[in-house]
DNA sequence: TTGTACGCGTTATCAG
DNA sequence: CTGATAACGCGTACAA
């Protein structure tokens, strides 16, 4: 019944196997295998799970055009018959077709996306950044996807190779307080993707970067401090291997050194400011026998706990501690007394980085500064106010 | 000196245009367009600015064996020599391949994507959910983008129009205060995307949501204020088109009636707190010839807002003014003196909702119950406690 | 065990 | 103005 293919042979032909719901032969004169299709037995069309989205080719299909017709009308190119383009939209319409934007971009090589890697999400520094950021980007008609290294070298690589695989635009990203070595970043460099880096900087790579004036501002708040009268102050600094936690550091020794301050080692703690961590070394400074005068931390939720443990201890603050925090948490200023401490100008850090994100999207050739520094704002509030009593001040530190 | 291609006519030639720096030619005889390149006009390579990226295909070559072979190798399929394989490897790394996410997806259609879209970025909520959602989205080897639709509801039709073309896997949703019509939702159905709403939800629309008991916890936040001997109570709720306003303003009347307190018309305001709405509905309220005694507010800076006008205006919480809030802020804790605030899951509303997400994208018949209600708490502290002085309490609301 | 050929949905190029 | 056709990079059914 059956007859081979190939040399036309009846006899020798053997079954092998099904493919595809078909039979399969095999002609063991010609050795050569083939498939008879006698009916479709191909279930019917429910058992097919995926369901169909409208394409440009449906369209076409369905209107008895070619689909770069179709393209063309829906792109609103040139060189299109009126009449024709219309028909299009009004059956893309009807059929409720949305663009694949996978396809569109696989072409296009190219993802309308820009990528985020931020290290936590506990403060609302990250987050408040992210609004500037979002807000630029959309306006540009880009998308942002977000990830979070949580302070993980190994969970950052494993982002950056993410946001590689997903052909990201561009990348903006605050290093983690492990990362040391920045070979996954050079990866970008190779393949022309353009990088920004923020907030957490290094500069063994040569990105550009947007920063605040951390230095400035830690020498100000720490003069402030002096200028208050406290003469014993200590700093509780973030990890060293970051380079806000260094020029943080350098700006309280500067003040200090300037002033005639004796700067005592055991006065300066430097470490990953988690909770727990920022309680014991709080009570370690105050349980000293000549304690400190004034405290300087990293950070807000760091100050503010010195502040708890302060109250706990029944020392008074500002009269026998003097408090100045970093980034103006909002708890900061409904504390009581209110936290002196240095603002970051977060929404414009977004805003900063996404513009020039897009500028190197744009044009890999623009040429943009190595740095941007953004200004800070030393919010002066009761916690290390000595001399004067009244509302909270503000000083612009250039 | 040209002639046609066709009918090597030489006189009816016209310029037509350039093709890709290739003069065009027009025959007027026979109507045949053709292109002559004499010589190719094309700039040096270096021009070339997309950048090649190592393929499958690269590998495939640079091995002799064909792209299937590599594909196979690559995902460790069965079926493949030990010693191919390795080759393979062994090339990937050299060549530094990194696989095409795109492509993949679309030969897939699926993206490894989860998307989420909130209304807003100035409260910490929000934050706090995403880093719920991310936690268990990463976990599971998805990835999070997240959009912003800014409370508009036509910035929410439009992203979640991005979304869809962007193919998500699954969609993770709160809707703005003026998403009234949800036919943009209905799409995701329609294209066999799951759906789950959180926080700001509707009835309207038949897909999982996640949500807190909005009703029991305002309602017991009132019966305290009540407890505490507050008699005339305010309320200034959020948006009444949202759920939660509502069912916040329930759980409010449920216990007013429930002790027989009378409620007053102008002592519920209700709409979209801003910081200057607030102002305004808060003065309006505490300059009233009759003023409350205590407000319920919907949300924490709305309530911090009350309590810093009450400073202004002398009146002493919580003696003359009990202050109620919801979410519990950071701030709120440190504001003096401390608000009374209800808690919410934040981080468990992120990780129920990605936890469903991801078993419907896994299997798009699995059950899942319609609602989730998260328990809340109330945070009593000084800006409500008549009676008692002391610590901080909490009360968890079942 | 491996290779061939096609499909995924678009855009761009080039020919008519 | 319109249609064919080749990419884009990968997975996989089918053939050998």
């Amino acid at each position: 019944m059956i007859k081979c293919v190939k040399c036309e042979q009846v006899d020798s032909i053997m079954k092998a196997g099904y493919v595809r719901g078909k039979q399969r032969y095999l002609c063991k004169t010609c050795n050569y295998y083939f498939t008879h299709s006698e009916k479709d037995l191909s279930l019917p069309s429910a058992v097919k799970r995926k369901r169909h989205q409208t394409t440009i080719i449906d369209i076409a299909k369905s209107l008895g055009v070619s689909n770069s017709t179709v393209s063309r009308a829906l792109h609103g190119h040139a060189d299109i018959n009126p009449e024709t383009r219309q028909a299009v939209l009004d059956k893309a319409l009807q059929l409720d077709y949305q663009p694949n934007q996978l396809a569109y971009n696989l072409v296009k090589s190219k993802t309308n996306t820009i990528g985020m890697i931020v290290p936590e999400f506990h403060n609302p520094f990250f987050p408040n950044v992210i609004i500037g950021a979002h807000e630029v980007l959309t306006k540009a008609g880009y998308n942002l996807t977000i990830m979070q290294s949580n302070e993980s070298y190994q969970v950052e690589i494993s982002n950056t190779k993410a946001m590689l695989a997903n052909r990201i635009d561009g990348l903006l990203i605050s290093l983690t307080q492990e990362t040391n070595n920045f070979e996954h970043l050079g990866v970008f460099e190779k393949r022309g993707i353009p990088l920004v880096l923020f907030n957490r900087v290094c500069e063994q790579i040569n990105v550009p970067k947007v920063v605040v004036n951390d230095f400035e501002a830690s020498f100000l708040a720490v003069e402030h401090l002096i200028m208050n009268g406290y003469e014993r102050i200590a700093h509780l600094g973030g990890p060293l291997n970051l380079l806000v936690s260094q020029e943080r550091l350098r700006g309280y020794r500067a003040a200090m050194e300037k002033h005639g301050k004796i700067i005592e080692d055991h006065m300066i703690i430097q470490g990953m400011l988690t909770q727990q961590k920022a309680r014991i070394y709080g009570q370690y400074l105050l349980d000293l026998a000549n304690r400190p005068d004034a405290i300087f931390a990293v950070n807000d939720s760091a100050a503010i706990e010195i502040m708890l443990i302060a109250k706990e201890k029944g020392i008074s603050i500002p009269d026998e501690l003097g408090v100045v925090g970093f980034s103006d948490n909002p708890e900061s200023a409904y504390i009581g007394p209110g936290l002196t401490t240095i603002r970051q100008p977060t929404h414009e850090i977004g805003r900063t980085t996404a513009d020039w994100i897009l500028q190197l999207v744009d044009d890999e050739d623009v040429i943009l500064p190595d740095k941007k520094i953004l200004k800070t704002e030393l919010i002066v509030r009761g916690s290390s106010r000595r001399c004067v009593r009244g509302n909270t001040k503000k000083v612009r530190i250039q």
